[in-house]
DNA sequence: GTTGAGCGTT
């Protein structure tokens, strides 16, 4: 097939830029990526139904409509992130109704600290030995507005250690940096907070999971495919060489707790999820109260298994558990004003922002001294090597067109980190 | 075969 191309824009009326395809007719994700930052899929308005229709995606492959790709402008989708200043349009927007604006001054504690976050600088992990602060700046302002850069060098030689870091003007361009993976210089790349930076205050309960009895076959990506149904799977580790296991991380630690102690079928194979022990070395952990993290007291299993897509309505009328978790009166209590405020639900999605926003994993073969240039598509989570074929297990939700890979369910509801409903 | 990379000469 001739080389073709697909008229891209951010919004409908907005001029396209053509982005080249495939030889299959397919367009990759990452191509629209590398002109679209932060790009997560495709739309466009179907000239039968006039409504917009999502674009076929699947691992990170964008496949053409019934019709071909014609000459229909597509838009670009972004992960929906919620931040504050979303909340506030929304509110913005209904100044009617003065109660209504009474309960969400009264309930909005939480919102308005997150609101004037401070930045902080962000650790940039898996950068190719040759790209410049130069190259980082030019990727990462893309973004939003860039006020340092750094690429870590050896004093000596002036090499490239393979990482940086780097810091935006606006917390949002952050929050957004850190949701996604970066393809720089042909390499997938990680941004996270640094360790340093990850304060006492930032509880970071157990999101991650143990997930044993793995088989080699399993893929970074088929293991995020298939625990999306369970919640935003916002990491996926596998350890190379081979070791049987892996660890998945989700935004929400309700969603990581309530798996625990379960064998799930994977592929056919029976893994068992336990928790993710803390990794030896680095500062704050968790410190759940109630004990340890293994199970203090209820059992893994059982007690309210809230799992299966987040959007399970959780009309927490009078018992709720959140899984391994209780709220005490008064979180009770803030949790009902939040969600009798027009708000509501979106409130508590309002405090994303996990440490570990940024998905994926390492690239493969990174060694300190001897790291191969060439990411093997395979590893860590990227694994679009994989020829498409649909995964074998139905997880239901994701089989769909547009999966964004954010399927944020409740997202990290609950999540606290500090303020409001902390203790 | 059941517990993970790499974190800043400021």
């Amino acid at each position: 097939m001739a080389e073709l191309y697909i008229r891209v824009a951010e919004d409908e009326n907005e001029e396209p830029m053509e982005i080249p395809s495939e030889d299959d007719g397919t367009v990759l994700l990452s191509t629209v990526a590398a002109q679209f930052p932060g790009a997560c899929g495709l739309r466009y308005r179907s000239p039968v139904s006039q409504c917009m229709r999502g674009v076929r995606l699947v691992e990170g492959v964008l496949h053409a409509p019934e019709n071909g790709w014609g000459n229909l402008v597509y838009i670009v989708n972004y992960p929906k992130v919620y931040m504050v200043s979303n909340i506030d349009n929304m509110c913005a927007k209904s100044p009617d109704n003065k109660r209504k604006m009474d309960e969400i001054d009264a309930s909005s504690a939480v919102k308005i600290k997150r609101g004037d976050q401070k930045t902080s600088d962000l650790i940039v992990l898996g950068l190719p030995w040759k790209t410049s602060e130069q190259d980082l700046k030019d990727y990462f302002s893309t973004f939003g507005e860039v006020i340092m850069v750094q690429v870590k060098r050896d004093v000596k030689t002036g090499n490239s250690k393979g990482f940086g870091f780097v810091r935006f003007t606006d917390y949002e361009a952050q929050v957004k940096v850190m949701s996604q993976r970066h393809m720089i210089d042909g390499r997938w790349c990680d941004c996270k907070l640094p360790n340093s930076k990850q304060g006492p205050d930032e509880p970071m309960r157990s999101r991650k999971v143990f997930v044993g009895r793995c088989t080699e076959d399993m893929t970074a990506e088929e293991l995020r495919q298939f625990f999306m149904q369970y919640g935003e799977v916002t990491d996926v580790f596998i350890p190379k060489p081979f070791r049987a296991f892996a660890f998945v991380t989700f935004a929400d630690d309700q969603v990581a707790q309530s798996l625990c102690g379960e064998d799930l079928i994977i592929k056919g194979v029976s893994v068992h999820i336990s928790n993710a022990e803390p990794k030896h070395n680095n500062s704050r952990q968790m410190m759940d109260r109630g004990g340890r993290f293994g199970n203090g007291g209820f059992g893994g299993q059982g007690f309210g298994n809230n799992r299966g897509l987040g959007n399970s309505t959780n009309s927490m009328g009078s018992s709720v558990n959140f899984g391994a978790f209780s709220l005490n009166p008064a979180m009770m209590a803030a949790a009902q004003a939040a969600l009798q405020s027009s708000w509501g639900m979106m409130g508590m999605l309002a405090s994303q922002q996990g440490q570990s926003a940024a998905s994926g994993t390492t690239p493969a073969g990174q060694t300190s001294t001897t790291r191969e240039q060439s990411q093997s598509f395979s590893s860590g989570s990227n694994s679009y090597g994989t020829s498409s074929a649909s995964l074998g297990w139905g997880t239901g939700s994701n089989s769909g067109s547009s999966s964004s890979g954010f399927n944020s369910g409740f997202g990290s509801s609950m999540e606290s980190k500090s303020s409001g409903w902390g203790m």
